[in-house]
DNA sequence: ACTGAAAATCGGCCTAT
DNA sequence: ATAGGCCGATTTTCAGT
C-alpha cells in the first residue's frame, strides 16, 4: 500500500469530480507543474488507487429513474446458494448494487428501473432462478444523495 | 427527450465501463467512423445523457473498505426537518447515497467508512445534528456487486 | 538520488473540405 | 469520409535540493 500526501489528496478529490480535467489545470489548482502531477497521476493509476475512469449517465433519459431497494432472506446457508444467487444478480443489469448483510436480512440489493411494472417482472425472474424464503422491497421516493465520490477524510496524509 | 437508437446505446454502453477510450477505438466497435462517432458523443453529453465523467478510486487503499446502511425514521414529518437531515447529509463525505423511502422506514442512508468506530462517531455527530426518532444500522458483510453502470435494457431504441 | 520545471515529441481531438 | 491544424498528453532532458 502507496502512502498519500496531500498533493496526492487533492488529485484524488478533483478526479473524482471531473476525470475530463487536463492535467495542465489540476497541476495549477494543486500547485505543481505538470510533470511531477501527470507522474503522480500515474501512479495512483498503477497502484490501483484510480480504479477506472467511467461516465455517469442520466437514469431519466435511460427510463431508469425509480429505485428500489430489496431485503432478501434465504433459508439454505451454503456456498453453493450463494454461488448461483451471486450469478444471478451479476446477471441482472437492473440490479447495481448487492451486498451480504449481517442480521436480519441477508442480502440487500439495489435495483435501478423505470416502474413498479418493471420491478414485478424483476422479482418473476429473480424468484424463478433462486429460492428465497423472503423477499421484501422498499421504493424510494426521493433521491437526497447518490455519489461516486469517496471520503478522503479517513485517509492519513502521509508527513 | 432525445431519441437513441443502437449506435448510440452502443457508445453509452462503451463510455459507461470505460470513459478514457479515445473516439476512434469508439468508432471502430461502433461500426461508424470517427467523425460521426465523435458528433454523437458531443450531443449525447450536450443533451445531458452522458452527465459527467469521474475516476473511481479504491475503497480499501482510501480506508473506508466498510459498507453501512442505515435505516433512519423521524417523528417530524415536515419541509423544515428535512430540510436540515439533508443538508447533514450532504455534509457528510461518509454518506455516499440517501433516500427517502416509502413505508416503514422514513430515509436510507449508505455509508461507506473504516470500521465500527468511525460509524459510532458518524453516528453521534448524526444525531447531534438532527433529531431521530429511530436509527437502525446494517452492516455488509461482502459486495457481491457495485456498479455505476446503468442498465440500457428499458430505453426504447428509435428505429 | 530524488523531485520538480522546462522543452520537444507524439497522438488524439476537432473542424473544414 | 478524409485530411490538416491544434491542443493536450507523454517523454526526455535539465536543474535544484
Amino acid at each position: 500500500m502507496i502512502s498519500l500526501d496531500e498533493h496526492d489528496l487533492k488529485i484524488l478529490r478533483l478526479l473524482q469530480r471531473d476525470a475530463t480535467l487536463p492535467v495542465a489545470e489540476v497541476a495549477a489548482k494543486v500547485g505543481l507543474s505538470t510533470t511531477p502531477c501527470w507522474r503522480r497521476i500515474q501512479k495512483l493509476e498503477e497502484a490501483g488507487i484510480i480504479r477506472r475512469r467511467v461516465a455517469l449517465l442520466d437514469r431519466s433519459a435511460l427510463n431508469a429513474a425509480v429505485t428500489v431497494f430489496v431485503a432478501v432472506r434465504t433459508s439454505q446457508h451454503n456456498a453453493q446458494w450463494l454461488a448461483k444467487f451471486a450469478k444471478a444478480v451479476v446477471d441482472f443489469p437492473e440490479v447495481v448494487d448487492c451486498y451480504r448483510m449481517s442480521g436480519e436480512i441477508d442480502y440487500l440489493l439495489r435495483l435501478v428501473l423505470p416502474d413498479i411494472a418493471a420491478y414485478d417482472a424483476f422479482y418473476k425472474r429473480l424468484i424463478a432462478r433462486v429460492d428465497l424464503s423472503d423477499v421484501t422491497s422498499m421504493f424510494a421516493m426521493e433521491e437526497i444523495k447518490s455519489t461516486t465520490e469517496l471520503p478522503l477524510s479517513f485517509v492519513d496524509a502521509h508527513r
